[in-house]
DNA sequence: TTTTCACTTGCATGGGTGTGCAAACGTTAG
DNA sequence: CTAACGTTTGCACACCCATGCAAGTGAAAA
């Protein structure tokens, strides 16, 4: 069974290579969710499963309208949702594809990068380890 | 083929069931991953595959050893890493296995809500959508 | 056109937090 | 013991940002 070759490297040394890790784990996407009224927002929108107006979303929380219109604007800014209009009324839509594909990606990376041996310095020579 | 059932709701509603998807849209581990050093940081560990100590992680940036120290804490409050004492020196590696589950079941959870038929509206009644 | 509706934006406020410097802490070496 | 090393913590500063209110925008109804 041929087994993956992992280089042992310094922390220095792995922040200039294996790019996918670094472009996938995005604070900007992160910064999107890091915010408590947005995930509860954003929460109700993927239970829904259909595109929703602000006046709709703005129900599940207790904080202004202008609020939630802010927040369903960020969340489109950062790809995680898409604007509609209909008349004058702004449904908003998870981008149910595009997140979990970006989640998943950023799983493997992670798990691909791994140390294999429970120990992890198994085998490392002294100063790299 | 057996169609999975999905409800037709209004953001209301979906914010009083479907646990899963807010258990696992906890803001807490994004706000932990939404600063830039905060990304690189881990984006390193993550690359080097092994348990690094603090001095080793802050020459992956420019910023203040303490600043590293700090924001790598963080990261192991938030349980993403862990640290570990070895003598006078503080090791630091990334929890993968728990980070790539989180990940992927946030993922699974997602799309889990995807809307089958491509218009999202499609048989609805006219009150819920 | 005027009014109403759904939403967005400007403004001010308050709280949180990332940063650097310096001091403190705990551990090991001499 | 003292000294050196690696790390953490206190402090001060600056900046960002979530929030609410009020005014503004744009579209549909009257």
């Amino acid at each position: 069974m041929q087994v993956k070759k992992r280089r042992v490297m310094s922390p220095k040394q792995a922040a200039a290579c294996c790019r996918p890790v670094d472009d996938l784990l995005d604070p900007a996407l992160f910064k999107a969710l890091c915010d408590p009224t947005r995930t509860r927002l954003l929460g109700c929108l993927v239970k829904c499963g259909r595109a929703c107006s602000v006046t709709e979303v703005a129900e599940c929380c207790s904080v202004d309208f202008s609020v939630v219109s802010r927040h369903l604007a960020l969340l489109a800014r950062a790809e995680i949702l898409v604007a509609r209009r209909e008349g004058r009324v702004v449904r908003y839509v998870v981008r149910y594809a595009r997140l979990g594909k970006l989640l998943r990606e950023l799983a493997d990376a992670i798990e691909e990068h791994a140390p294999t041996e429970e120990p992890c310095c198994a085998g490392g020579r002294r100063g790299s380890c």
